[in-house]
Order: structure tokens, then C-alpha cells, then sequence
DNA sequence: ATTGAAACTTGATCGTT
DNA sequence: AACGATCAAGTTTCAAT
């Protein structure tokens, strides 16, 4: 992960495509290295795989759900339960937290009967002893690519330092 | 937006790449067509652009905070103050929300002190009130999909509906 | 590890249904 | 709108550094 990767990983998350002609285009390191490069960040689990930026309104499923959730304390419960969370249909991120939560869940669903049964989802799980959420209103920022939200520069400082 | 649509959009998702061969491969739709599909589906705004799926731990981004921010009241402020929330540096989501709390915002950081300058950032924001933040401690699941949480015979079911 | 050029694979186009 | 055949464009490989 040297300054070359992270003006690769940069350029990928600006231009929103990983083709190496791109690439090329964009920051002038010739194609067939970019191509060497990102086969050694896919390697080495850094960059996963190619994905879709889709229009969550526009594809129907327009109602976000920000849940916090409370559960019991117990040995690897941060793991097991949260799995359990995770596999909920429609739930999207699920984090484990420090503090008086213990996670935060966002889930995506097409209407408000798939928000009671979420709800319900959430609470049937052993462990759980209460939840509270949130609906979204709107979606003022979501970028699914989060080195999108610096600048080459600073990613390069920060990352290298 | 029909069933085909869908399975196609699924099947992104779930091969994590929009490649028309691919798509074809996996549910047999001519890639032809496919590629048709997908331009219809890009000119309508359903998808947007190629990006990648990041590993945030091995990028050095290993720091992720929720926060709760709440904002005074005034016109049209979900939109500018959410918009000034957006643009700070390393925060990826902002919701707005429904009930007590203004805004959730979720951010990626590098370290500690860029903790410190992103809540500094909150709060420096003239129409925040106040503002209150948790430390992930372990990111449990982190879809950028959406679509990839859902069967595809759900998808079809709820979204033609 | 890098790169220019060659080889090859794939995505985009076209014409027909 | 769907799709098989064709073409253009891109990615991947290779050999030399």
C-alpha cells in the first residue's frame, strides 16, 4: 500500500470504475501496471469486487430504517448476535458500538409492512431486550465509496504518514 | 422496472459485477440484451457507476464513527445543514431523520485526531445544537448492495408488487 | 515492479424478427 | 423489445528492462 496504490484506490473511487484505460487516462500510470497493481490489492483482500451504485428510491425500496438495539451481555455475543441481525432481510449495516447501545442497524425495505415484521425480526431474537428506531426522511448523503470523500492529498498523507 | 430488470440488478449484486457476459452466464439472459437493459436502467437513473468494495481496515480507514446531531429549526435547513454535515471530510452517510434526533451521521477516519477534527467540524457548523457520537467497535456487516440483502424471489415478489 | 506492444476477451453495435 | 452475428474496444498477457 504504497502512494501509487492509494492514486489507484482514489482514481477507482472518483471516476466510479476500475478499468485500467481509465485509470491510465486519469492519472497516467500506464494500464498494464494499473492491471499489475490491482491484482495484488484484490490479493491481498483490499478491493473485493465490482458493484453497482443503484438508486435505492427509484428501485422501490425508498423507506431507510435507522434501529438502535440493545442486547444482553455474554461471552462472544457481539458476534453471534450481531450475525443474527445481519441476516434479517433488508438489514444493510449493523454495527457493534462502544457505549450504552450496543448496535446500530440500517436496514432497506420497500414498504411500512416490512417495517413492522423488521421490527418484530430484531425483537424475536433471543438476546435482544429493546430496540428503538428512526425513520430516514431523506438520504442527504450516502456514498457507498468512502475514499470518495477525500481528496487524493490527503488520503495520501493520512494513509502514508 | 419489470422482472427482468430486477434479476438483472440482482445478479449484479450478487456477482458483484455488472459485466453483460457474466449476467448472461449466471441467469442466461442473451448479454445483448442485457446490455440493453442496463442502458435503459442507466438512463432512467436506476444505476449509477462501476465502484469497487473497499476493506476499509486494510486501506487505513479502520476508525468508524456514528453520530447523533441535532440542528435548530428553520427553513429548508434538513437540506443545508445536511449538505454542510456532508461535505466534512471522511463522513460518508447523513440521514435525516424522523423524531428526537436531526441527523445520523456516519463517518470513516483514518486516527484519533481526525476523530477530534470531525466532531470539532459538527459542531463548528452554525446551526448545530449539539451532538453525541459512538465509536464503532466492530463493523459486523457493511452491504454497499443493497439489493444483495434480499432473495431474488422476494425482490421480484415485493417490488412488482 | 514496470512497461510497450501483442494477443485475446469482452462489451457495444447493427440488422432482423 | 429481444437477440445472434459482427465489430470495436477493452483487458490481460508477455517479454524486456
Amino acid at each position: 500500500m504504497d502512494e501509487k496504490d492509494i492514486q489507484i484506490l482514489a482514481t477507482i473511487a472518483r471516476e466510479g470504475t476500475a478499468s485500467p484505460d481509465k485509470i491510465e487516462e486519469a492519472i497516467g500510470i500506464p494500464k498494464s501496471t494499473v492491471h499489475y497493481r490491482l491484482n495484488q490489492l484484490r490479493e491481498s483482500g483490499v478491493i473485493e469486487n465490482d458493484l453497482y451504485d443503484i438508486d435505492l428510491e427509484k428501485v422501490g425500496l425508498s423507506i431507510t430504517l435507522i434501529s438502535e438495539v440493545w442486547a444482553e451481555f455474554g461471552e462472544g455475543y457481539h458476534d453471534t448476535v450481531g450475525e443474527k441481525l445481519a441476516d434479517v432481510e433488508g438489514v444493510n449495516q449493523v454495527y457493534f458500538t462502544m457505549g450504552a447501545t450496543d448496535f446500530v442497524v440500517i436496514a432497506h425495505v420497500a414498504n411500512r409492512e416490512s417495517v413492522e415484521s423488521l421490527v418484530e425480526d430484531y425483537e424475536s431474537i433471543d438476546e435482544i431486550e429493546r430496540t428503538s428506531s428512526k425513520f430516514v426522511i431523506t438520504t442527504v448523503k450516502d456514498e457507498p465509496n468512502p475514499l470518495n470523500d477525500f481528496e487524493i492529498e490527503t488520503l495520501v498523507e493520512t494513509l502514508t504518514e
